[in-house]
DNA sequence: ATTATGGTTAACCATTAGGTTAAATGTAGA
DNA sequence: TCTACATTTAACCTAATGGTTAACCATAAT
């Protein structure tokens, strides 16, 4: 039951930093550059520089290079099978507490 | 837009480990004891209460006391607070493919 | 040819994650 | 009471996060 999953592992890991979920939150209206991306927070470049390395490392944005900026692009895949998980989850703890209720409401 | 969310930080923390989300699912079929969750994993118990303790701190978990052993349960909450967090983002990036394809069938 | 801009890499620091073994705690059973 | 069981805490190690400043590389603009 080892169950190993490393693009689950990386994706959930970087949804974990709030200026991560803010880059894709961004990145879902449309393709952005780096300093577009970074504008709203008061960190240093590099520090950006390295949470879209996080992210891009986890699958949920690529990239290509337009002259010297870098445009980034959500990949939704990586994002959708985490949302799956969940999903599941969800649908498995669902199932469990109909089960309870209908008992209950057959053993009055 | 800081846009601080520690719970979801926590939590989405915590799914990024392939153990905690073993014991997610497990727990999705019912309370259990610490020795129940960490049987099918050959780590030791220490580090099953560590991955424990990184679950109850983000809240998806809760446990109660009884006799020796403690007894497990999920905090569904929480969990739905990751999974909205996700459908959001879903929403956001269909909603944005929805308007490039209507675009895209007006301007033939 | 210089300079400015967009971005990354290098080097550093502090904190946290993830694991180990050994020791401690609290409860149950003989 | 002595022992066995369930679990955590302590102490230790290594690797990864998250940030900084300074230096670097590539392309654009003057």
């Amino acid at each position: 039951m080892v169950n190993h999953n490393r693009p689950l592992d990386l994706a959930f890991g970087a949804f974990s930093h709030p200026i991560r979920r803010g880059i894709l939150s961004r990145l879902a209206a449309g393709e952005a550059a780096v300093a577009d991306l970074a504008r709203p927070y008061r960190v240093s470049a590099p520090a950006i520089s390295r949470h879209l390395r996080i992210l891009e490392r986890a699958g949920l944005l690529s990239r290509r290079k337009q002259g010297r900026e870098h445009r980034l692009r959500l990949e939704h895949r990586r994002m959708e099978e985490a949302q799956r998980w969940l999903d599941e989850q969800h649908a498995l703890w669902n199932q469990r507490l109909d089960r309870l209720e209908k008992y209950l409401k057959e053993n009055p």
